[in-house]
Order: structure tokens, then sequence, then C-alpha cells
DNA sequence: TAGTGTGAATGGATTCACAGCC
DNA sequence: GGCTGTGAATCCATTCACACTA
């Protein structure tokens, strides 16, 4: 599948559109324009329809969209019509929370290895998982290898994660869910994703500050 | 101070370049080029000046940037050269795991109450901070009058979400940073800012995958 | 009639190019 | 010489307007 050309804002939209259809389909929806679907998120209908128009012709003139054959579609485009192996480095409280997380499980993403660099924690198993034991994080090239696994999440201290991600890119990594706060160097045909928890609650500063 | 006309984009990069600048004097450098800020976080020398120009003149033509100067001035803007008193919503894994996360205090938000639907929570004290028990959401209104609270953290299911939203925002929340997997309908007054874990790694999943 | 798909127009953010200052 | 600040030019996403189809 092509990517080169398709905006960035698009595809972050894209699951979003995925996620309101599962509600749709849930709800007994088996139909959706484009409409509908805009204000529910709060977008607007043409977007929508461009959005998709990227990647084909789904929809009925003068009926909308099947939300089945939607939802087939796009986990299509974004890949989430397989499983995914997944592997989380860091077992602190953050990592010990997404390791329990069973939104990931629902979306097709497979925890399927836990490391720490802390000896102390190393072999306990964790909640949920009895079969997941945490493993020393020497052991992340040959395990990314015999798992198969391509995506990592990152929830460790700033200091400690540029090293750990220059581990897990060299053992095979693809993609990577960054914790940490700190800016990561990757070469670029890895895709990194950031999620810094004080900076959105920075950006809420900002937006209520400046209205006071 | 004015806000209604600096892009959005901007914003968002003003908290990255606190958190390079943060770094940068607990490295002993007092002073910054845009082109050396712009090498670490990966954007360009331009982006950087032009962003903080909407603000004002903070550097020097054939110097730079003070770093600690342009830190205050940040913060100043940012609005978190001052304390925060900040709710959580939701005692779960992830309310937990977030309620024990250092790097809010670290950044001026102080979590001041927590709350949850279930009985069987209530009374009950959090890792961390002895001095905070997690209350009855019935609690909400009253406490955030009583304690001054402006922001509240969401960390509940999707379901139990929208309702819990009404409740905040009644009782005088002005902004919120929301964890569940779902669209929330509030006020055009009201903050928001979401993050969706599962949407995260979708992302991941569509950048690596096309690459395959 | 209701709703999609899409070229054209618009609007807004990024980048360029350079004047101005230390 | 080095670096900021900024109008002008460019690029790219969003919105508009409408042809088209069930």
């Amino acid at each position: 599948m092509k990517t080169g050309n398709i905006p960035e804002p698009t595809v972050r939209r894209l699951s979003l559109y995925l996620r309101e259809l599962e509600n749709l389909w849930r709800a007994d929806h088996r139909t959706v324009a484009s409409r509908k679907l805009a204000a529910a998120l709060k977008f607007t209908a043409t977007q929508i329809r461009k959005d998709l128009a990227y990647f084909g012709q789904f929809g009925q003139r003068g009926i909308g969209y099947d939300v089945g054959e939607l939802i087939t579609k796009i986990r299509h485009i974004l890949g989430t019509d397989r499983t995914w192996n997944v592997l989380l480095v860091g077992a602190g409280n953050l990592g010990m929370a997404l390791s329990a997380y069973r939104g990931f499980a629902k979306k097709g993403f497979k925890l399927v290895a836990v490391f720490d660099a802390d000896p102390s924690k190393v072999g306990k198993s964790i909640p949920m998982q009895p079969e997941i034991r945490i493993q020393s994080v020497d052991e992340i090239p040959a395990t990314v290898k015999e798992k198969d696994i391509r995506l990592a999440i990152l929830a460790v201290p700033g200091e400690a994660a540029q090293p750990l991600v220059d581990t897990l890119v060299q053992s095979g990594i693809r993609g990577l869910l960054n914790f940490a706060p700190v800016s990561i160097d990757v070469d670029a045909k890895v895709a990194i994703s950031s999620v810094d928890l004080a900076v959105q609650l920075e950006q809420l500063s900002f937006q209520v500050g400046s209205g006071v």
C-alpha cells in the first residue's frame, strides 16, 4: 500500500473514524453517512469523505457507508487486520498499567514480552498475564527475533530512553511508542510516536490560562 | 495574554522547546541558538524563531537565546509558572500509575484529589501520597470548589466518560485530559486534550505496515 | 432526495531569503 | 561571522461547490 502521499492528519483521523464506527456497529447501526460520523467526532463531513477517498471509493451515493465494510477497510489500511506482537520496556508504575490495559488487545496488539533493567524485578510475572515474566533488558535482541516482535512500548525514565531505543532498533524493532519525556533520535525507517503526559497538561494550562 | 491568533502547532512545540531547554539548563548550557535547539528536536531553526516571535523578541542577534530567560518566558506563556491543582477520576490501573507519576509535579501540576465510582475503593489512600484518599464521585462538585481545582485527568472506561465529564464541567473544571477511548462532547469554553493509547499504536502499525 | 466523490478555491502553517544587530 | 526577526513565497490541508448516482 502507498503511504507517502497520505497526509499525516488523515491517518490520525482514520483511527478515530474506526473507533467511532466500532461504537456504531455495537449500537446496531449498519450504515452511516459522513455527516453523522462528522457530528459525532466534530469534524466536517467533507473532510471525512476526502480522507476516505485517498484509499478508494467506499460509499454508496444517496445512502452512505456500510459500517461493517468500512471497519474492515480501515483496519486493512491501518494494518490492524492482523495481530501485532508488542514488547514493553519498563516495568515501573506506568509500564505495569500499560501491560494491564485491555484496549491494546482489543485492537489486535498482543503484549508478548516485558523488560526491565532492575534485576530485582526480573523473573517476576506481571498482573493478569501470568505467562509473561519480566526479562532482563539484555535479552531484548534474542527475544525480538524469537518472537517476531515489530513494535515496542517504552515506559522508562528519560535518561534511560535513548540507549534502550538504540538496542531496540538494532534488534529489529520497526515502530516505537515512547512515553519517556525526551526527544528520541532514530533512523528514519523506524516509526516513532511519543506521548509526554506532562506536555498534555501544559497544553491545557495554556488554553485555560489564556482565558482567565 | 492573547491566544486566539497563535497556531495550535506552535503551542504544542512550545512544550517541547521548554523540555529541551530544561535539559540544556541541567547540562549547564546557559545560551543556545535556534539551530542547536532545532537539531535536538528535529525541527527547523526558522520554525523555532517564528514560534517564539509570536510572543516577543527573546533572542540576542549573533548569540542566540539565554536558556534561563527563555525557560522563564515559555513557562509564563504556557501558564506553568504557577501551581495548578489537578484531580483524577478513575483509580484503576492507569489512574493509579498516573497518580504516582512524578513528571506532573515537576511541571507544577499538583494532584489534590482522586475519585472513583467503585465504593470498595473509596477511602483507600493512594501509593506515595498517603494524604490523598480516594473519594466517591459524588463528592466531585464540592471538592472542586473547596480545593480550587481547574484541571482534571480522566482515566475511566469509555462508557463512564461522558457523564463524568458533564459533572466535572458543571463543577467548574476548565481543562480535561481524557484517556477514555471515546470522543467527548464539551462546551467550547472547556479545553480538552485526549490521549488514546490504542490509537497511538495504530499509527505505528500504519507506518510500519506500509513499508513491509 | 440524500449523499458520495472530487476539482478548484481558500486559508493557514512552513520555509525561504534577507535585513538588521551583536 | 553568527544569529535573530520577519515579510514574501511556498506548500499543503481544509473547505467549497457541484457533478454524479442510488
